[in-house]
RNA sequence: GUGGAUGUAGCUCAGGGGUAGAGCGCCUGACUGUGGAUCAGGAGGCCGUGGGUUCAAUCCCCAUCAUCCACCCCA
């Protein structure tokens, strides 16, 4: 007896099967749209890298969860990418005739060895969209309209959008006066002021053997509240003596000032002085959002880094970018049942129903004008009972059906029936595409997308 | 990486030392040109994998793998 290898796919991975992948088809179309609307090209780069392309850019932690993808014999110590931002930076030092600010989008998957859960897999895609060689602050503004644009269209009502600086994050650290090694888990700690909230914190930095006084310092910056521009001004104010902090500051204030010209409603984005973000290379304004329900974590990460580039060539460039993470934007929906009516479960529109071997020719030549029409038309395979094909379109969501039988064909008509309806009609051969076309049209809800 | 829970039919799950059950789904028929209803019948499981204890293991013990949850980190 044969044995067989069972089958699976490695642990954190999945297959994507039809169903599933016309949603994130869908997401993806969204995504996108929105990037090629703000001028973004497009970029591809391969799924490895060398590794020292990848090594020294993401912090010791990060590091560790990088694939490794030699193979016997191989010269080349290479790795699968961790993001799309490193290999953009490559990218951007070896070809230096790109004309600046370039800009581009990629939306491909990335690999990274963590212990899965849910909203987290080991292989996942990240759309990434970025500008490099421009230092204006509404280059990250776009950033944050480009998280705007893509999450209101794909119906997320409620979504907050948080903003910080990592230039205010080394005034608070500095303010703190905590020796750069504790810096670190400081960071860490305050991070978690969304989720463990002043108690929570003040808690954690006790542990961490932070200074009572430093943590009452600490505190006083962390309890500040108000809209964006109120937080900012009064951090301005607690840390006027920082140059760090007055940088941070004044560039989110630039940034605010441009979402506000733009037309980003207020209550889609917040100044968070508590949000961190873990990637080493941030070096000015960082965006995140995150949903509450279900908890998964952020769906969107982003920021500048104006010096990643500066490890690859001696000309370095500023560069900003921002990433949606589909997966999970796909749970958040699939959760909240957010998909339009209009994605269905297949992609074909039009099951053509065969009789017999003798009006297989005729279903044949139908089935060919229906795709010239533009029609997404499938046909079934052998003569088969009527029964039997109608299930098979109900079974996959087909949302109609066109039967041409001997008695139709006499007539010169086909039957051109509605499956979710059970509507059925007797139309002309000539028209049956225009038919169809009408009521893919009309009615919404039945045609895919 | 740390801690915890769970792996039994395609799916959701029950059971329990003597090689297994429900609901839903699936297939067939009643229905020779019309699918979601009803009725009748049927297929489908080395009870995650490997080892141990036992006359005997799906059940007890150990290991391992996978999934889920929390932490960590992040999309």
């Amino acid at each position: 007896m044969a044995t067989f290898i069972k089958p699976r796919v490695p642990r954190g991975m999945r297959d994507i099967l039809p169903e599933q992948m016309i949603r994130r088809q869908y997401v993806i179309d969204v995504i996108r749209d929105v990037f090629e609307e703000f001028g973004f090209e497009p970029l591809q780069t391969p799924a490895m890298e060398l590794s020292e392309v990848l090594t020294g850019k993401y912090g010791p932690d990060a590091e560790k969860l990088i694939y490794q993808a030699g193979h016997t014999g191989g010269k080349e110590d290479i790795s699968l990418r961790y993001d799309l931002s490193v290999p953009l930076c490559r990218v951007i030092a070896m070809y230096p005739q790109l004309p600046k600010p370039f800009k581009r989008y990629q939306i491909d998957p990335v690999w990274r060895a963590e212990r899965p859960q849910k909203g987290r897999y080991r292989q996942f895609f990240q759309c990434d969209a970025d500008t490099v060689g421009s230092d204006s602050m509404l280059a990250d503004a776009e950033n944050v309209n480009l998280i705007y644009q893509v999450l209101s269209r794909l119906g997320f009502k409620q979504f907050e959008i948080s903003v910080n600086d990592r230039k205010l994050i080394t005034g608070i650290g500095q303010f703190s006066g905590v020796p750069t090694a504790q810096l670190g888990g400081l960071y860490r700690s305050i991070d978690k002021l969304d989720k463990i909230g002043l108690d929570g914190v003040t808690a954690e930095l006790r542990e961490n053997e932070i200074p009572e006084d430093v943590i009452k310092k600490l505190l006083t910056l962390l309890q500040i509240e108000g809209d964006s521009t109120t937080v900012l001004n009064e951090m301005q104010e607690q840390l006027e003596d920082l140059e760090i902090a007055r940088e941070g500051t004044a560039e989110l204030k630039e940034l605010i000032g441009y979402l506000t010209t733009l037309g980003v409603p207020e209550e889609c984005y917040k100044v968070n002085v508590a949000m961190v973000r873990g990637l080493e290379y941030y070096t000015g304004p960082i965006y995140e959002t995150v949903v509450e329900e279900p908890k998964i974590g952020s769906i969107t990460g982003g920021g500048r880094y104006d010096e990643l580039i500066g490890s690859f060539s001696k000309q370095s460039f500023p560069a900003t970018g921002t990433s949606f993470g589909i997966e999970r934007i796909i749970d958040v929906m699939e959760e909240f049942d957010m998909f339009p009516s209009t994605v269905g479960k297949t992609v074909t529109q039009v099951l053509m129903t065969v009789f017999d071997d003798e009006l297989m020719k005729e279903s044949l030549k139908l089935a060919t004008q229906l795709r010239q029409g533009g029609i997404r038309t499938e046909v079934y395979f052998r003569p088969a009972r009527l029964s039997a094909q109608m299930k098979y379109a109900d079974a996959k969501g087909i949302p109609y059906a066109v039967i041409l039988g001997s008695d139709e064909l006499a007539a010169g008509n086909a039957a051109v029936r509605d499956l979710a309806s059970r509507e059925q009609e007797n139309v002309p051969l000539d028209k049956v595409v225009e038919r169809i076309k009408h009521l893919i049209n009309t009615s919404e809800g039945r045609q895919t997308f």
